[in-house]
DNA sequence: CTTAAAACCCACTTTTACCCACCAAGGAAT
DNA sequence: ATTCCTTGGTGGGTAAAAGTGGGTTTTAAG
């Protein structure tokens, strides 16, 4: 099981090939092949599993039946923009131009590790996105993390 | 276990061929012996089966039970525009005429893999599909996928 | 026998993946 | 502290693969 954290300020170069911090791939495990599956994440960001973490979300869309109209339209959507990429020689994944315009991202990137996933952010979105919050870190820490 | 996934805008000619991108033909099984099984959607849409997934399918048809009027329906509408396709030399299978025209297929198409099938599109119908939706995706995803 | 449609083959263009090379930063040894 | 060496990040060229279009032969149908 992966337990990513941290963030990378990093580039992304006119091939839309980005790297993978070391420190994050140290924690990919050997299953995962060097492969990635890069999706849509909520609040324009994009989201970057190892394919093995993948594979337990893939099993619980497998449960969800063909029939249902609702399960359709999300299994449709949620796939729609799921993209598998191996890291190259250089331990970077390339992610298709429609992903880098859903995001927003040009040529600097922001990569944060969120325990079983890799999220990529354009900077500034992912700025607004904080100030955007109405109640503070620790109002929110109280409620959600109650221990 | 096909997995396909993404989405890819192609052509099709004017003798109905289209490609099947390379990133899906990656995931057919060599049982498939290249051959598929196009019928109708859900959605005017067509749903296209490598035929090794199509035969799982056709072991559930064949569960149904011919003495209820019901199933009868259902397993006639079903079968009768499913058409099997070997892929050509370059990778390409044809559409029959009478399956372009329910799904509405000009000279583009939207190809979305969806795990254990491949579906082909009219990218306006498709974008049609999409603005129809009730819900936004973000809901949901949160409605059937909890955890 | 004629004609149309399907299968097969070939050729061109674009995109992708692979390879190589460079630069910067960090750590180790002198 | 200085130098060397290794590891990590960035950029670009090239060969191979993928996508597209069209012509020709074969088969089947009228």
């Amino acid at each position: 099981m992966s337990s990513f954290k941290g963030s990378y300020g990093y580039s992304i170069d006119s091939k839309g090939r980005i790297n993978i911090p070391a420190k994050l791939r140290k924690y990919v495990s050997l299953e995962a092949n060097d492969t990635f599956v890069i999706m849509r994440g909520y609040e324009r960001c994009l989201s970057v599993y190892p394919l093995d973490e993948w594979n337990m979300l893939e099993q619980s869309i497998r449960q969800l039946s063909p029939s249902n109209p609702k399960h359709r339209f999300f299994t449709r959507t949620l796939l729609q923009y799921a993209t598998e990429s191996k890291l190259d020689g250089q331990s970077r994944i390339t992610i298709p131009k429609e992903l880098l315009q859903y995001a927003g991202i040009e040529d600097q990137v922001l990569i944060l590790g969120v325990l079983e996933r890799i999220e990529v952010w354009n900077p500034k979105v992912h700025e607004e996105y904080l100030q955007a919050q109405a109640e503070s870190y620790e109002n929110v820490a109280q409620a959600v993390f109650q221990k």
